[in-house]
DNA sequence: GGATTTACTAAACAGTGTTCATTATATTTG
DNA sequence: CAAATATAATGAACACTGTTTAGTAAATCC
């Protein structure tokens, strides 16, 4: 029967038809401005239409969120290479800034708001971000492996140098940084300082 | 004339009353709930009547968050007290931690939300964070003048540090510590962990 | 070809932030 | 004190928002 398969074909065509559109207004216009009608107007269906392919906003946010971290996911592995645990530490850190830096409404959609979270059932954890963690953690793994630096739990590290980097990013997203004494065009080279001190400190 | 004094304190009572049932509502029904409809109707007044005294929603929230600034100060005042620059610097943290705990909402709104900052005027600069960083800024001052850090600049120290503690409240705060191989209850204690290892790192 | 399932939408609902003409109150002036 | 004026507050509207539902058009099945 080719017949369903075809509308399967479809409904899968019009569900990342609608979240392309998505994430395309919400790099370009920001979070502010997109909205279901928006994004209905621009693929040219009725805002009703969406609502039989996500059940609401939230969901939809989800899934914008799960192809921004498949980005994330794409940038570390283009840009952490290196076979050296340490240099690819550095590279993931570097990395993770970078595209924070380029994608801040990304970032925030990933990483500070609270609004796509809703949408996870009951009984049922976030896995959007599960892929690039595992970068890190199986980084971090090899390094404590080879006494590198000085921690003794993955998991603590894990969450100390994911903590560390978010931080920097994230009051840096929010514009947290603005009068706090430092030059706002010296914010960016501050954070890089900031990674490249704290990778220093963490060193055996 | 005392006639114009009355009024001016009139307008400030308010003023004051409004930012308090906001702050109220805040804390209470979190932001969700909290639009300018129901303030206005907590305080018995008219939606409108708000715009006299504050020009949008941003700029009650920006309100909002000074005042919840000037409470993280109080506790800031009352639990970091220690004349020991170390001990002091790790209250500081401490304190830190626990305030984003008990008011996650809060949290949101004074560091992670983008919403208060846009009522920021232009060659104006956020300022209702200055103070509590001040007593991070001095306390790592002291820190570095005894030699008791492993860091040269004090901006550089202040903002690690302090990423480093938001990086840990905010990610929990939005749930992204959640699926991350982790047992929920014992994220809090994990991140008082993470706080107390980094500490450890940087002394010398 | 007629019945039925599927895909879509127009219209409405309840809510939001915000503005403005109008009303009620308080103050100042003649 | 009464009239004129300045101040304070609001009702109603505007242009949005996410979401639901009844109804329509098209594709599929028998």
């Amino acid at each position: 029967m080719g017949i369903s398969e075809r509308k399967a074909r479809e409904k899968q065509e019009m569900r990342t038809r609608i979240i392309e559109a998505a994430t395309a207004m919400f790099m370009s216009e920001g979070y502010e401005k997109t909205s279901i009608r928006n994004i209905a107007e621009k693929i040219e269906y009725s805002p009703a239409t969406l609502y039989l392919y996500y059940k609401d906003k939230d969901e939809l946010l989800y899934e914008v969120q799960k192809q921004a971290f498949s980005q994330l996911e794409d940038a570390f592995a283009k840009e952490a290479t290196s076979t050296d645990p340490l240099t690819r530490l550095s590279q993931i850190c570097h990395c993770y800034v970078k595209f924070g830096k380029a994608h801040p409404e990304m970032y925030e959609l990933m990483f500070m708001m609270r609004a796509p979270m809703n949408s996870i059932k009951e009984n049922e954890s976030w896995d959007n971000n599960t892929d690039s963690f595992v970068v890190l953690h199986n980084c971090l793994t090899e390094c404590i492996e080879k006494g590198l630096i000085r921690f003794d739990d993955v998991m603590l590290a894990a969450f100390s140098v994911w903590s560390m980097g978010h931080g920097l990013v994230s009051l840096d997203v929010s514009c947290r940084f603005q009068g706090m004494g430092i030059d706002n065009t010296h914010v960016e080279q501050m954070i890089v300082t900031a990674i490249d001190h704290y990778l220093q400190l963490i060193k055996t």
